[in-house]
DNA sequence: AAAACTATTCTTAGGTG
DNA sequence: CCACCTAAGAATAGTTT
């Protein structure tokens, strides 16, 4: 009946293996019960199917499954490759998209060179300093009429070849922005310009 | 710059199935993140095996395992033997679990569809951002390794093209265009695999 | 989209019965 | 083992950038 003392309420804890047994079969049991809520939780919200197994210190072994773990996990081995069916609008949708992105790449690429061309020597100097980075912009400036000209004309080729490279890809993954995690991280192609690794703790390493 | 208004902080939800598409991705990553953070605190502090595997609203495969979730599987598997003694019974369950999840695939891809109509103008708008400054680079991000490898084909002859125009118009520019960007852009694709991983919190999980 | 932020709810360490 | 309690720590819904 006595309180000796107010609960020091949760008090942290460093995440590593708890010593004392009694403990951490305490922990566990706590733990286990919280995640398979938290799982239960996200299959509701979400309506995503979701299978836990885990051998406890005992070395008995807990499950959750919604709908059943069995399904779940048949489903994980037979590595049901979901699309490549229906999957022909989306692909469209994407080439489509990138050839109007092409499109308007090479509109803008033309009318920078224009203005980049009349802007002469004031813009050398800005110039001087960014082509040690973008090494096919420097001598744009310099050309003439002719020159140009053709310069348009291999830029349209590359257009049409990474038009060509980029339709094909995207039959490959037909999913690009449902979980950009297998195309950013493993394949990893961004060229390092491009941003940082995002989510770099999804990509798996072994403590 | 102004904030219009504090946070309301963390609402209370109802644990039902989240009507808004987007708001239910948002929900299920950051909960899918959630629950995988658990399991690895469960792993490191009571030592114990986990596998976690989810299907996404997206239907695609995350899993969570430790040490992988093909041996826990396994462990599971040989543990728990199917009970029913006419294996026929079980080939049939799974052959109907399949046919049950292609038709939530289904589903579930043409909503996608939906989603992805929806962001695709979202994402041009982005993607256009970057464009203006590096209009060949945003295709990049979303190539394999061997497309990257054709693309760089490509912008070699580009450059060729662009040195022999180039080298016509001004001899002493014309050695700009052998800097080193084409090796260590565009061949050194690929593996920021290994670079910054964040703390160890991630036992391992993969796409 | 992704990340940062904030205020609130939720979880749980440590304890008692 | 379980149920319950308290209060500190964590997770996250909603919002902003």
């Amino acid at each position: 009946m006595l309180k000796k003392k107010f609960s020091l309420g949760r008090q942290k804890i460093p995440i590593e293996k708890i010593p004392k047994k009694s403990h951490l079969q305490v922990t566990f049991s706590k733990r286990r019960s919280g995640l398979f809520k938290k799982a239960s939780e996200l299959c509701t919200l979400c309506g995503v199917e979701i299978a836990i197994v885990v051998f406890s210190p005992a070395n008995k072994a807990f499950s959750f499954g919604h709908p059943e773990v069995e399904s779940i996990i048949d489903r994980y081995l037979s590595r049901n490759p979901p699309q490549e069916s229906s999957s022909h609008q989306l692909v469209e949708a994407h080439r489509n998209a990138n050839v109007r992105d092409l499109n308007v790449q090479l509109t803008q690429l033309l009318s920078h060179l224009e203005i980049e061309k009349k802007q002469g020597e004031e813009i050398d100097h800005v110039r001087k300093a960014r082509q040690m980075q973008f090494w096919w912009e420097s001598p744009v400036d310099e050309l003439g009429l002719n020159e140009l000209l053709q310069l348009k004309v291999s830029i349209e080729d590359l257009r049409k070849n990474l038009g060509k490279i980029a339709s094909k890809c995207m039959m490959e993954q037909s999913n690009v922005s449902s979980s950009n995690i297998g195309a950013n991280g493993f394949l990893g192609v961004g060229i390092n310009i491009a941003s940082p690794l995002p989510n770099s703790y999804y990509l798996g390493f072994r403590i």
